[in-house]
DNA sequence: CGAACCCATAAGCACGTACTTATGTATCGC
DNA sequence: GCGATACATAAGTACGTGCTTATGGGTTCG
């Protein structure tokens, strides 16, 4: 119920948003997440800590480092929401069709 | 590509989530939608504005009255985006494959 | 014509929060 | 062991924004 607030709420960030993109490439310690963005070493650390918190992030550590990895069923509430609202528009349903096509071959 | 943005940004408060999705009862007039929040009625012409502005809604005059209704097309860059990490997520694509099978009887 | 209603805009305020710098805690290399 | 590196937390600040009350423009009804 609060799921979905708690996403729309953590993903607002375009930072926090780029952060979770970026995680996309694959597992990643903060410092090699870190180069690249333009916001302090500290940001980083507190954007992950409310991604984690979000359930979209989990953490590895190892010796000196912290590994962070995508965990993309976090958007399960999220994909729920929106999809409520897919069924209005079936438009986007087709191309939607395609890409289950191909993911079957 | 900065449409994510908005729609993320729009649909981040609380409140003006929750008017959109009243909105789902149909088209309303904002004394219609006003009735069941908390909050004054500037307040929500102010949601609707945002709303509007992100293509979320859209608006019909009709004498003193105001009518909005929901354009759900106008969420598909977030469902976009969604989309993209709904590939790493298997056991999910198999509920949309149901319901997609579902809208094609 | 005037009063009541519908809705939007203006102005001001209060609060959350994303950032910064500063500091602390481990861990690695020499 | 010592300095350097990796990351997290603390504290403080600045700014966006969601709310309020006040007001204005426009429409309907008596």
């Amino acid at each position: 119920m609060t799921a979905e607030a708690d996403l729309f709420r953590t993903l607002a960030d375009p930072t926090r948003r780029a952060v979770f993109e970026r995680l996309g490439e694959g597992e990643m310690s903060v410092s090699d997440l870190h180069s690249g963005f333009s916001v302090s070493q500290p940001a980083i650390s507190q954007h992950l800590a409310a991604l984690k918190a979000a359930g979209l992030v989990s953490e590895r550590r190892a010796g000196r480092n912290a590994y962070y990895r995508l965990r993309p069923e976090g958007l399960a509430p999220l994909a729920g929401w929106v999809d409520r609202y897919r069924t209005f528009w079936p438009e986007r349903i087709g191309k939607l069709k395609e890409l289950l096509k191909d993911m079957d071959q």
